[in-house]
DNA sequence: CTTACTGCAAATAGTTTGCAAGAAG
DNA sequence: CTTCTTGCAAACTATTTGCAGTAAG
């Protein structure tokens, strides 16, 4: 890797250590068009780096969380997903039929956010978005 | 209980079989002003009825999910929170210090659902928003 | 009576942790 | 060198399942 891409990888870790295995899942992460699992993640990560182990993929996935690297999401599913900080706040629709994700941008929720802190007296920090339903394909065969 | 109750439920449970376990189990969702999960929905009903097991609490979840009783939340955690099936549908705040959840309606999600399902081809079927942060007591004490 | 439902114990899936060995700084 | 990080195996938590007994219809 080049000494630009370790500084950058540097500065993102915060303090915390560089290592083979992080870069990798930093990367891994990044790179992935779509949202990951651990487990999904764990296997491409073994591709590479053959020895590297689930716990360490979620003591790393909890890291990049703690430092705002990646956000967590809540599917319809039994365990998380994750997701490279997205550089504008979007949404997600899951549909139902075959599980696939896609994401939108809503403008509507930002004003949602400011309604509802002043209502409720909150301090809103963050907001997730589910719709759910079936996309063209599955509700035309059901 | 009253015979009028009993064709109540036998009414929810459409046709299946209307037992003991069910009943307490659909009465302690029903009257839970809050968001349950398994766990505490076995406490309480083992109050009232000591044998009844955890076993029978999950699938009597999952029954009661099937026909649409219930609604399954998603909230920050490792397990899924239920709640009796609203009349209205409403959206959930979450404070990040105590965990408290407070529930709001937004009659803007109902224009969202249109303007999504229109753009990306979806028959949207429901919604789920989380709006994740601070109340006002944790806000001033972090 | 027949078949669905339950409790129990054992199995499973996802995630976390203790610890000794290895690597970053 | 010192301390943080890793891999491994074992522990743990939430949930599911097989099965024999029990009860609803």
């Amino acid at each position: 890797m080049s000494n630009k891409a370790i500084a950058k990888q540097r500065r993102a870790l915060r303090g915390q250590r560089v290592t083979a295995q992080r870069s990798l899942l930093l990367d891994l992460v990044r790179q992935a068009g779509r949202h990951l699992d651990a487990d999904e993640l764990y296997r491409r990560a073994r591709e590479r780096e053959p020895r590297l182990s689930l716990s360490t993929v979620y003591r790393t996935l909890h890291l990049f969380k703690n430092l705002g690297l990646i956000d967590e999401r809540h599917f319809d599913e039994e365990h998380h997903h994750y997701e490279a900080k997205a550089s504008t706040e979007h949404h997600h629709l899951v549909c139902l039929g075959c599980g696939n994700v896609v994401e939108f941008v809503s403008p509507i929720t930002k004003q949602m956010k400011r309604d509802i802190a002043r209502e409720k007296g909150f301090k809103v920090t963050g907001a997730e978005l589910h719709l759910m339903g079936y996309c063209a394909r599955c509700y035309k065969r059901p």
